[in-house]
DNA sequence: CGTCCGTTTGAGCCCCGTCAATGTATGTGG
DNA sequence: CCACATACATTGACGGGGCTCAAACGGACG
């Protein structure tokens, strides 16, 4: 099921991932150290408290980074794409769940031998903290989407951000698109209930800017005016 | 007002900050490209857009991390205590403010040399990247603190964060401490008004598990209900 | 003393969470 | 093929928590 060597050439995300900062010789061998894993959606590739917690990029699908409370209620706090990166570096045991939002293709490594290619390649750990860095610039965003704004807000600006994750092009959001969310994810990511997600996303298509294909698919009818909404 | 070089000797945080993974010799380097700066309380370092972006380690005091909405209302994103580390390495331009909270000491480099100084001591990246994902933790812990919350857990839960920082042991919370932040910024933190923060300090007090020294000092009178009452 | 700034407290309303029922899609076994 | 079960989504009714508007209070500093 898992490779003993990974297949860079094929990779991809080869030039997007934080391997993509190695030159060919190091990518080699760093792919010695991996190997590759699928999960189906719904399975966690590790929990809050594992110790042998593992690292991995992500190759095709999506993950999400979640916390339990005390009440087993799901917080989630990170959507990962292709190309992002997971993994406690430095923590002894991991802190949150790691689960696939959909069937996902990764590159998996242990967490000590990628810690030994991060200071053996400083490129890889250069690479590392530009990530750590677009991930906190993220996650402060995520905040600013939530404090003191209503739920349809909220639901406006993660539309867009969906739909500019989904497209090619950085600058224009994709015209329609799969959430990879149920409604209650969505809730959880947004701090909000699934009654309230699901009102909303109704109220917004009544509204005219978006139109709905099934219950995942979202078609953008009128981005400018969505946008407008989410501030 | 900024010395030449900085006397990293005496620097109170010279064992926890990023710097203090270099060896004697790569930190006097570091200390020839830096100078100080002190900021008075509401003094801004830089601001979103700014492209000077400079790079700073905090040696007193704290900080905020802010950005403002179109409203101009002011969400805050992350709070930076001293040994903590401001500065978008990689990004062309600022993309939050940074304002000094009390006046704070700080030490200070222009963005390209302290870049520059992560590639030639591959120590000094890697305790960044060390630091961001502590960053990355503590945004993700915000944000859980404050999705699917009444205002009393948030405040609660803020409460105990801020005991547990102001305590030199870091398993115990201070048994009193200074709040930094004002009603305002309290509530712009954890995604309240002023009218709700004040209220619900007050009902905190009326209940015993706090008691108020002034607008600023909070003591704790029952911090393991305190804690309860955060989840 | 007066001004400014932050805090506290009150009254009223609205948004969103809770509870509940129905609708829809997919898979499973008879 | 149909009955059934499961999981997710939608819609409604209702109540409460927090936001809004408003006023009074307190400390710092001229």
């Amino acid at each position: 099921m898992t490779a003993n060597s990974l297949s860079c050439a094929t990779c991809p995300v080869r030039d997007r991932a934080a391997c993509a900062a190695l030159d060919e010789d190091e990518r080699d061998e760093l792919a010695r150290l991996g190997s590759h894993r699928t999960l189906r959606r719904g399975e966690t590739l590790f929990a809050a408290g594992d110790d042998n917690a593992t690292c991995a990029t992500l190759i095709s699908g999506a993950l999400k980074i979640s916390s339990f409370d005390e009440g087993g209620t799901e917080h989630i706090l990170s959507l990962i794409h292709p190309a992002g990166f997971v993994g406690e570096m430095f923590a002894p045991l991991a802190r949150h769940d790691v689960i696939a939002l959909t069937d996902s293709q990764l590159c998996l490594f242990t967490r000590d031998r990628y810690e030994a290619a991060a200071t053996r390649f400083p490129a890889l750990g250069q690479a590392l903290l530009r990530r750590a860095s677009e991930d906190l610039f993220e996650s402060r965003a995520l905040i600013a989407l939530m404090t003191g704004r209503t739920s349809r807000q909220r639901i406006a600006g993660f539309l867009m951000a969906m739909a500019n994750a989904a497209s090619d092009s950085p600058c224009h959001p994709a015209a329609s698109f799969d959430l990879m969310l149920t409604r209650g994810e969505l809730g959880s990511l947004l701090g909000l209930t699934i009654e309230t997600v699901s009102r909303k996303i109704s109220q917004l298509e009544r509204d005219g800017v978006i139109r709905r294909n099934g219950s995942r698919g979202i078609e953008l009818v009128d981005a400018a005016r969505l946008g407008s909404m989410a501030s």
